[in-house]
DNA sequence: ACTTAGCACTCTCTGTTTATGAGTGCTAAA
DNA sequence: TTTAGCACTCATAAACAGAGAGTGCTAAGT
């Protein structure tokens, strides 16, 4: 990938502009006329065969202008993109959204209004996924005796995550018999991960504790369950917006993706793999094949320096990456102070 | 609305099957070969032309076959619809489902799988809200101490729902004080559901404890809240099956709908505002006006004998309505049991 | 050695025409 | 009252022509 002549770059980035804003193929006379480059239509018709030639154009049939490969894309968003910038008014609005985010407690709320914020300011689709339970240390557990059969089992984690669950209480058990259970899971479990809390470490727990197996199994159920509980996490916004991308006019590739937007599974496990920072993914350089016709840029956002979440964006591969980039980083970066405050 | 002739009925109800089964307009022909009424197509000409005159048909144009107008729709499930009927095949599915539901603790999971199921067996959209928070009544209120400056609270009701929240302790509290102020409103709001305890109420307690305001006012706005968290509850399952529908092939058609899809708090409207049992509405008998070319049928569930959700399909008014409604009986019966031994 | 103007050629898109076929409404006979 | 027959309507699909955008190539200009 020897280095593109400074014209051919420029041409490059005029075709991808031009793409970008009116999603139809672009013609050499075209850029001749909107981008002041000083080319006849002619010249610049030799440069796009040979764009065409290294793999940065297509066309689509012999006698349409160029579209930007994948290829194309990519070079573009790694050498050619203009510098990040938002207008005043999405600043605005931004500061407004991050006011009203400080303000609400409950973590699915914020979540959700992240992803609806998301997509609202890129017009694409966003996915979020949320602060995840299972990154985070066990920290106590208690338990909250409701009547004479039940309690309410209460899971903390250090990150300040809280889970719980109403369990049946065997008769037998005195409330001082009960207190000793939990406390000795809480010594036993305290500061691990909750992924690390194994499936060893809970069977050894359950030899320890085998007279009270009834109770401790319902406790540690909560834990396993939470250890895995990847499904859902997920929220999406604006997943209508992906109608108003001409790409998608035909319903037969709308479809894939919206089923694709119902299992949550998958597209927590694309956030989750995804790489600190912003990572930007171009058409089939995405492992899930639904995704091939579309471009995904992702964030982590932090707590404590871990990386225990993502947000991303959704597009067509024809995406408005600089613009997207520079609104999925402020909203990360600020979704880390959220986070911690909560 | 006079009584139809039977040979009419026989008609229409020969026009909407066929109908609902190819989404094709259906000819006068086509119905005297397929259902043996004995009768030439001739004559069944005449008679849909009086059906169109009565109001239960419509020509798409003037020389198609008719199509079943609401009002013949309105008719057909009011008179004439097969009786409800499950295959085996589905029998046995659903029976497999309703063990794994049983099983299953969480209740945001056990909405969010009825909503699959619902969607997976009748190939349409389907809704679900869950529980609703605001219909139970207060049982009590905990304080779980964190550590110095934070505790848990949680808020149980009757009905089983818990709601839990950390707030920040004002420092110079002892703890006795603190579970003064907690007795205190265990005793004053017991008993009282929670869209009853109504702003008034929450301002008298307000004035009652006005030393402790910072701390109360943590309390109070938890319940607050809980009263109307209308939004968000709802859960939906197969959104991509309405692009299933031929009717909806066109992309703007879906748009309105997918973007319906997204706005939580008028769903959750629908479905809070359904009568108790089955409810049926064909085409604009639904409020919603994205809904109109659409038919939704829903089903409450009880606690306690009290409606506290509800269930439903949204399909095209082309709909197999026996076969929903059959199926979405059984469920909604089915989430009453599950309901009451979370 | 580039760059550019000119030109023939290609291919899509749009509008028009034409043919086909399903289905109707009406009339007259059974 | 039912039915057979027939002319008529309208949507849909196929075939076709013309326009327009864009290319590639060639030859002339710098």
């Amino acid at each position: 990938m020897a280095g593109l002549s400074d014209r051919k770059q420029k041409i490059l980035q005029a075709v991808v502009t031009d793409y970008i804003q009116t999603a139809e193929p672009v013609g050499s006379r075209s850029i001749s006329r909107r981008y002041k480059l000083d080319l006849s239509a002619a010249t610049i018709r030799n440069e796009m065969s040979d764009l065409e030639e290294l793999g940065f154009l297509t066309q689509p049939h012999t006698s349409a202008g160029r579209i930007p490969s994948q290829q194309g894309y990519r070079f573009y968003v790694d050498a050619l993109m203009g510098p990040p910038s938002l207008t005043r008014q999405e600043e605005v609005y931004l500061a407004n959204v991050f006011t009203q985010l400080q303000k609400m407690r409950e973590i699915d709320q914020i979540v959700q209004q992240t992803a609806k914020v998301l997509s609202v300011l890129t017009s694409y689709t966003s996915l979020v996924l949320g602060p995840q339970f299972r990154h985070s240390a066990f920290k106590q557990m208690r338990l909250l005796p409701l009547d004479e059969e039940k309690a309410l089992v209460v899971l903390i984690t250090s990150a300040g995550h809280i889970k719980h669950r109403v369990i049946n209480l065997p008769q037998a058990l005195s409330s001082q018999e009960l207190s000793q259970i939990v406390s000795y899971l809480n010594e036993q479990l305290a500061g691990q991960t909750i992924e690390n809390i194994s499936a060893t470490r809970l069977r050894q727990l359950r030899s320890d504790l085998y007279a009270r197996i009834d109770l401790l199994s319902q406790l540690l159920q909560l834990l396993e369950e939470s250890s895995t509980d990847g499904e859902g996490r997920v929220f999406l916004g604006g997943t209508s917006n992906i109608l108003n991308q001409p790409e998608f006019k035909d319903v037969e590739k709308v479809k894939h993706l919206l089923t694709l937007f119902e299992e949550g599974s998958r597209l927590s496990f694309v956030l989750e793999t995804s790489s600190e920072g912003v990572s930007i993914r171009i058409g089939t350089e995405n492992v899930i094949t639904e995704m091939s016709d579309c471009s995904l840029i992702t964030a982590t956002y932090q707590l404590y320096n871990r990386p225990v979440g993502a947000i991303g964006v959704l597009g067509p591969t024809r995406m408005e990456y600089s613009r997207v980039i520079t609104i999925i980083e402020h909203i990360a970066s600020h979704l880390n102070f959220v986070v911690r405050d909560l």
